[in-house]
DNA sequence: CCTAGCAGTGCATACGGATGCACGCAACAT
DNA sequence: ATGTTGCGTGCATCCGTATGCACTGCTAGG
């Protein structure tokens, strides 16, 4: 049963049990180190041996089993990718995926909607014994400290911890506000409205502190606040409530934590209330997301230059795969102003 | 330098060896099979020993390596998903993510642009012994079959292959099709222009026939058609096509392969033609996306049951990993009619 | 002609956990 | 007191690949 009878040279169609590397090395007529070692990029194997192991592979439909591989190499060539809530980032997952499949490494993805699943995807993460991590949500400063501790290189994106050496890949929220603030107010409106995103998200926290410290910082007081939860329905019903809080003193602009809440917010002025955007209303976002540039809503917003981002993400990643020893580093992107018709600028 | 030295009975900060269930069963003062047997459910252990087991693990934080366990039990307990473009369909991602976690079982995601890069896919799912594959991509017939002859449970979405015996878990796109259809001759329209997706796309090349043979069956000749891509651009560009092409006669009902291209084709109507939408033309699309029922765009449409059909395909794959004999099944899934205000029904 | 060097090869072992098997020991029935 | 269960435990082995080491020839240098 273990040993290919005489009949069937080549497999037969039944019960295909996995083929290994002694099977090859029994055919090809060599030890199954020399298997091994024509399949390492490197390996010491005489062409014609190697010749011969390759023919034996194709004949047996050979693949090393990349377990097995890990066990001794101790390098699972797999990184874990951490997203919050993939459907407000879809591009970031699939472009991550393309840049880690051209470098060779495969992505196990989690995915978590709130921070305690931490615990357990960090758990996951560490049996599975990843090569590296790509976290685009907020981890507990335990855990970080803990993959830091076991040496597997973590890279943030869109956030860092003051206090704590971790690899960072981000968009300047902070000059992306300002912008945004600097060409409203400039564009004459004193009455502002910020649309929050969930309590939890320091994304969210750090663009409105920077937009309201900016405000303060061009003498405006009275922003009206109303929380949302990054998705469009809460921006749209960010603004009912906003309308009803301020009275008949609606905001003359509305600065919204990201795209989708922008343009909920923006369906709820033009479509509930019957509000001109922009002319009653300006209404801008941050994020730079696709459906945003949409011709329905093409907002204003500051666009994260999302490929790049990725890019360089994966780039310090497999850097520090290579060179475990390399400290922390920050990369910081600027986004740039998309000018779309939602405000008057 | 391999066995902890008196002086530091908690683990130093420094370096870090990985530590093994040798390690635990030497402090706990056991064998290492007991301490398999300690963290295996059904495993054959004392309370004490257990108990003992379990100190030590704590105060070495040990975790099992799932890489060495897979190469013993067989089972990588990780399942590949296949998708061609995340950016179209991001909530399925989100789900089968979540589901699997729920199960136990962990994601590898896979994604691929061009049906060529299947074969690099294909590979490196086998290299990694993966329990199960998801694939909501159309795989080449050579690639499907030698999973089944690999043993690899295999569940497709809204794909089937009509002489291949393989699971799927679909959405009825005829009737969805035909729903769509039927309402607007009713509505009277007798005009029709189908934007197509990409010819590659068999999600496309089945709504679009369905279409067609509906229409034909209603008397209705004459149908414009144009290509898209499935995504927004392309849709808005068909549309302008149609206009250069039809001289003055536009269609009056526009059928689009997918919801992205139905919001393209929208702004082209309303934003670049002038035209209203639905009194000018009315337009209607497919998938049920969260974008189409924004206010903006409200679209008409046929709402795949997405979470639904993630669990059918989850349930399906996790059943076939327990009962490998499990015949090949189809589960097909309504279409709820979506009645937005982008054509009048 | 002798020896150092080197390319090729096989042997043995390691990676870390799961599990069949045998054995020790206690509880129970006879 | 003896035989029968059966639980709890350790020993040994296995999964499939990579790799250090020893060994074989063969070539080149002196």
């Amino acid at each position: 049963m273990r040993e290919p009878n005489g009949k069937t040279p080549t497999a037969p169609a039944t019960a295909a049990k996995p083929v290994t590397s002694y099977d090859v090395a029994a055919l090809a007529g060599v030890s199954q180190s020399a298997v091994s070692r024509a399949l390492t990029p490197g390996g010491s194997v005489s062409a014609a041996t190697r010749a011969r192991i390759m023919a034996a592979v194709g004949e047996l439909g050979y693949r090393p089993n990349a377990i097995a591989r890990s066990l001794i190499t101790q390098r699972s060539n797999m990184v874990a990718i951490i997203v919050a809530n993939i459907d407000f980032h879809p591009e970031l997952t699939a472009h991550l995926a393309r840049a880690f499949a051209a470098r060779g490494q495969h992505v196990l993805l989690f995915t978590l909607e709130h921070e305690a699943e931490a615990d357990r995807v960090i758990d996951q993460i560490w049996q599975y014994r990843v090569d590296g991590v790509i976290a685009a949500v907020t981890l507990p400063r335990q855990h970080v400290a803990l993959l830091a501790k076991r040496r597997t290189p973590l890279v943030f994106i869109n956030r860092t911890y003051p206090d704590l050496p971790t690899n960072s890949v981000c968009c300047d929220q902070a000059a992306g506000e300002w912008l945004l603030v600097d060409r409203l107010v400039a564009a004459g409106h004193t009455r502002f409205g910020i649309i929050k995103g969930p309590a939890d998200s320091v994304v969210s926290a750090q663009r409105v502190d920077e937009a309201v410290s900016r405000l303060r910082r061009a003498g405006i007081s009275g922003i009206a606040f109303a929380d949302g939860t990054f998705d469009y329905a809460s921006g749209r019903a960010a603004l009912h409530a906003m309308a009803r809080a301020g009275d008949d003193t609606l905001p003359t602009a509305i600065l919204c934590a990201n795209d989708m809440m922008a343009c909920g917010a923006l369906d709820a002025a033009r479509h509930d209330m019957g509000l001109a955007v922009p002319g009653d209303i300006a209404i801008v976002g941050f994020d730079g997301l696709a459906q945003a540039s949409w011709a329905s809503y093409d907002l204003v917003t500051i666009r994260q230059p999302t490929r790049a981002m990725v890019d360089a993400a994966v780039d310090m990643l497999v850097a520090r795969l290579d060179d475990p020893t390399l400290g922390a580093e920050t990369r910081m992107f600027a986004g740039s102003l998309v000018e779309g018709s939602s405000a008057k600028l």
